[in-house]
DNA sequence: GAAGGCCTTCACGGAATCTCCACAACCCGC
DNA sequence: GCGGGTTGTGGAGATTCCGTGAAGGCCTTC
């Protein structure tokens, strides 16, 4: 009775076989693969609820792993990192992972990390159990009621808009690529042109204000981080 | 996989077998007995979790029957009447029936006050309240009894019409998408063009006024959020 | 049978929403 | 400062979505 199913792409036969281990004896089942281009294959044969993904890969690297996979359909990803720095690098860099975990790690920390996505990400899909709506920086979003509010007075965003500022909003600072946010918003990546995000991220500053999304250069968009004030 | 068991005691046989038939499909399982002695046997061997009986039964009649079991083992019972007025009489006798059905009654109907005696019932055993009626813009909505009211006027609304209602009145401003009524409503999210809820929140609309279900535009509906008058 | 209640489905027209395009403005490395 | 790539702007179709009226099926009663 498996909880669930969670691809593990990792290089180090050591790590991957306890990461492996661990996850079973929680119930989960668990596949195996050590570089970029089989992780990639096997993320489409196994079509896992959740993918952990090293950065460090032969073949090629787990940014472009996740990348590539979040193109074809929204995957909850984690992303193992050898260092905190590198940790930032990732958010800048627009990969859209759902999480970062720093090495060393406990098996105990990720297995809470892992269960703590899938709860999120479940229950976003399933559409229905409440969530607590969303305040940052005068903005307000209501997930249940799908409104949203700015100091107080209530905006109309249409279901594309909700979603997109929603996605942006859950995490200020990430930086998602706009693949990232088709994943995402949309369920899959290809099949509209990328500058459609760009039209939607528009009207949205027009509704909300313009300083609360912010532009990164050759990369994508965040949300505005604001220290609580 | 029975939900529960049910005793029908009703001597019209036609009756009898189409009340059985539906509740069966609805996943109870059935028995029927056919007269005022015979139904008092058929609950002492088959202990149900809820009785069916008709007033008017050969031996000695309903009221007869539900004094003798519930003083065996309280059980639910729905009785039911030919009239209205019989209805208001037994009432009046206290024989303390859980819920009366005046026939000519829908086999939905019944289905619909068997599973709201039911779920009351088990609330109840939990030790949770029983819940209120929902009052809200005007509207008032009575689980126990199914009837529903606008500013004192009462409004008849079919069994799916009032489920609908009571689905969305429940929790005031939140949005569930068709899918997810279905669910809720039907019992299954599927096997039925989604168009279908359209249809039944606009005869709601036309009975109840329009402005109590806000549609969401690309998400679904909710009902009217009023700001505290 | 006929009539009526209830549920489901259909097609249509208007409205809201989404996508895409062309051009201007911008950013960054050189 | 310059040039190439990247992003903002405005708007024009194309698409999807919703309210409406109505028809048909199933069931029950008369």
């Amino acid at each position: 009775m498996a909880e669930g199913k969670i691809a593990v792409v990792e290089d180090e036969p050591t790590i991957a076989r306890a990461i492996a281990t661990r996850l079973e004896s929680e119930g989960f089942s668990v596949e195996v693969a050590s570089d970029g281009p089989s992780g990639v294959e096997l993320c489409r044969r196994m079509t896992p609820d959740l993918v952990i993904l090293d950065v460090m890969l032969p073949g090629f690297d787990g940014i472009e792993v996740c990348r590539r996979i979040q193109k074809e359909r929204h995957v909850p990803v984690i992303m193992l990192t050898a260092l905190d720095d590198e940790t930032d690098k990732l958010v800048g860099l627009g990969v859209g992972a759902d999480d970062y975990v720093t090495k060393p790690f406990s098996a105990r920390e990720l297995v809470a990390r892992v269960k703590a996505v899938l709860r999120r990400v479940e229950r976003a899909g399933r559409g229905e159990p409440p969530d607590a709506p969303i305040r940052v920086a005068g903005l307000e979003l209501d997930a249940d009621r799908r409104r949203a509010t700015v100091r107080g007075d209530e905006v109309h965003l249409t279901p594309l808009e909700f979603d997109l500022l929603y996605t942006l909003a859950e995490r200020p600072g990430v930086v998602y690529s706009r693949d990232a946010l088709m994943g995402r918003v949309w369920g899959h990546g290809d099949s509209y042109g990328s500058r459609t995000v760009d039209s939607h991220i528009r009207s949205i500053r027009r509704k909300v204000g313009g300083d609360l999304i912010r532009t990164v250069h050759g990369i994508g968009y965040s949300f505005t981080e604001e220290p609580a004030t």
